[in-house]
DNA sequence: GATGTCTGCTGGAACGGTCCAGCAATGTTC
DNA sequence: GAACATTGCTGGACCGTTCCAGCAGACATC
């Protein structure tokens, strides 16, 4: 019963402050201040003085102090629409590496479930004052356009409106790099490519575009075919189960992404095909998972470290009031060539 | 040149605050706190006046000044060590979703790259004054031991040292999980069954040492053999290379991991041999990968959202002062038999 | 020796919230 | 109708920092 520590929930233990370091090495709190901050008029022997003092008792900076008197964070809100894409860790990795870079602190959050989660996350970021807005996927969080203005301006990692004040966008050229896939297989000798793509979505929309500007191109616009998918394994295979159950079946299939191209392989294997050997198929992104060596999937690479970088780069420059990059960047996609495209039977 | 909006970033805009919207509604800047704070004594058209002028000028809660008076952050602070691995993201959703049940906030860093920048985060993470620390990823963050204690309690997912006050963990039982992949195996018929493992780390250890227990339960104690390998696709590559290069090859393999085992698959392939005809493949995981269907790997699956919600629940109740479960939590794992296990041939 | 300029330090006012004590009205009780 | 509660509101202290004005004392200048 006299035992210590039966600890009841209501102890403040309260980590120790500024005062408390400057009561300990018998200076004010002002000039603790001044040691901490590395300022010039502090005489040697007293910051070092105060450093020790501050290491004895285990004295940490409280950051929502100093963001209150500062009015500013430092920090970016990231807004992640799907961490299970395989191209969403990349990017991250190398957009936490520049803001840290330029000593940006990064709040990362997951939308992507409901429209009303996303806001209220929003709210959050921007209850903490994040001085701007990353988007990871293609898209901004619901409620953000209202949100995106001089003090929170936002870049869109994919295509982004334009025009809009205070929002930028990187993306990759989704219409060159569909125009690659297309002008590879051509190389081949295919002529009967479908394009299994990925609904109603502006990044679906690029690629479907790329890929029939470059069948015209290629003189083979009356062989273009769409079919409908989605950026899912499942879409995959059912877009390619519907491209093979055509009466002249084609020979290659450009597929939207290579999640899909996933569920497109395995329904050329189910319906008894080799693939490349009967079909050829390609996919978009670049990602690991289209370089696993039992895949090994031909596939439209985008640069995504420099993606994840530039974008990084972008935002955190125009909260230090650098020159005002272009506002819409656009990327060169490049063919990633392995083992699912072979020329086709008979060519 | 008498354009507006010519800024030269030295302006402040400054977000409205609570005394803005006192003044608006006609009421002293208390009232206004208690009626966003949905307090009981205020007036209902009151309220809803204030209501009526935070929303007018865009009021927003500054949360700096809100953890500097409550003394608290709601915030758990969750270090990933790999954001590439398929199971962080598996976790990390289920660990977001039961914070934002339990109402706190996360703030998600990355690691793994040099212990310096990991000591950095987590020094960040410390000012920001985040109530706990959940590790994804199998350790704590470097430097991160010295900083658990009753004010910053840790999780980790995966296996911890015991009796550290303040930490906890959850994990699978990867002895266990390990014996269900033998067990299989053996059921199909195989004998000659190899493990490839994942080098040295308390996980490797665990699945290693379920292995050759489950090896001697069922009488193949002689035959049991380890390869070195590792945790990526080039480990379980070089592994299965070299265990398929013995003078009596193995009919089936156990590789640490799904990563690696997609390695282990394609050197499988690349020596002339098939999956399962020749040759039986179990990851460990159960990540999507495992799962996509061109692949179909038999594995042992975690349980991963579990995994996360239970981790989340643990470190949030202990923050809640909730009774104090027990400190070192094991789950089940289960195999997932999907095609790359068969009888083996002559079986 | 009056004036001025450094150097090294200190007190106190912010920053934007919360919350406690207090204070008029109004209502209730005996 | 005095005593006491209750309701609805307000002023001010405080959370842990930063930073500005100010102030001794040392030193240089005329």
């Amino acid at each position: 019963m006299s035992q210590a520590g039966g600890d009841t929930g209501l102890e403040r233990p309260s980590r120790p402050t500024i005062r408390d370091v400057a009561a300990r090495a018998g200076v004010s709190k002002s000039l603790v201040s001044l040691a901490l901050q590395n300022a010039p008029r502090v005489a040697p022997e007293t910051r070092e003085l105060i450093l020790a003092a501050a290491e004895e008792i285990g004295y940490r900076r409280n950051a929502a102090a100093h963001a209150l008197v500062a009015r500013r964070t430092r920090t970016i809100g990231v807004f992640v629409l799907d961490l299970h894409n395989p191209m969403t860790a990349d990017v991250l990795d190398a957009v936490q590496a520049e803001a840290r870079r330029r000593d940006y602190r990064t709040i990362v959050v997951v939308g992507g479930e409901d429209a009303a989660a996303e806001r209220a996350e929003l709210e959050k970021l921007l209850e903490f004052r994040v001085e701007g807005i990353l988007a990871v996927g293609h898209r901004l969080p619901h409620g953000a356009e209202e949100a995106v203005s001089a003090d929170c301006p936002a870049v869109v990692l994919g295509s982004a409106p334009r025009g809009v004040p205070h929002l930028g966008s990187i993306s990759n050229d989704d219409v060159l790099g569909a125009g690659l896939a297309v002008d590879h297989l051509v190389g081949l000798g295919h002529r009967r490519i479908v394009h299994i793509d990925g609904g109603a979505s502006a990044v679906a929309d690029d690629r479907r575009r790329g890929y029939l500007e470059a069948m015209r191109r290629h003189g083979l616009g009356d062989l273009a075919a769409v079919v409908p998918g989605s950026f899912s394994d499942e879409g995959g295979y059912r877009g390619a189960r519907a491209a093979l159950g055509a009466d002249v079946p084609p020979t290659a299939l450009f597929v939207v992404n290579d999640l899909a191209a996933m569920g497109a392989l395995a329904a050329v294997a189910d319906a008894g095909l080799a693939v490349p050997g009967d079909v050829s198929v390609v996919g978009y992104d670049g990602t690991a998972l289209a370089g696993m060596r039992p895949i090994g999937l031909t596939t439209v690479g985008q640069p995504l470290a420099e993606l994840g970088m530039r974008a990084a780069a972008h935002l955190c420059g125009l909260l230090d009031g650098e020159a005002p990059a272009e506002a819409h960047a656009l990327l060169r996609p490049a063919l990633v060539e392995r083992r699912t495209t072979a020329p086709p039977v008979g060519a």
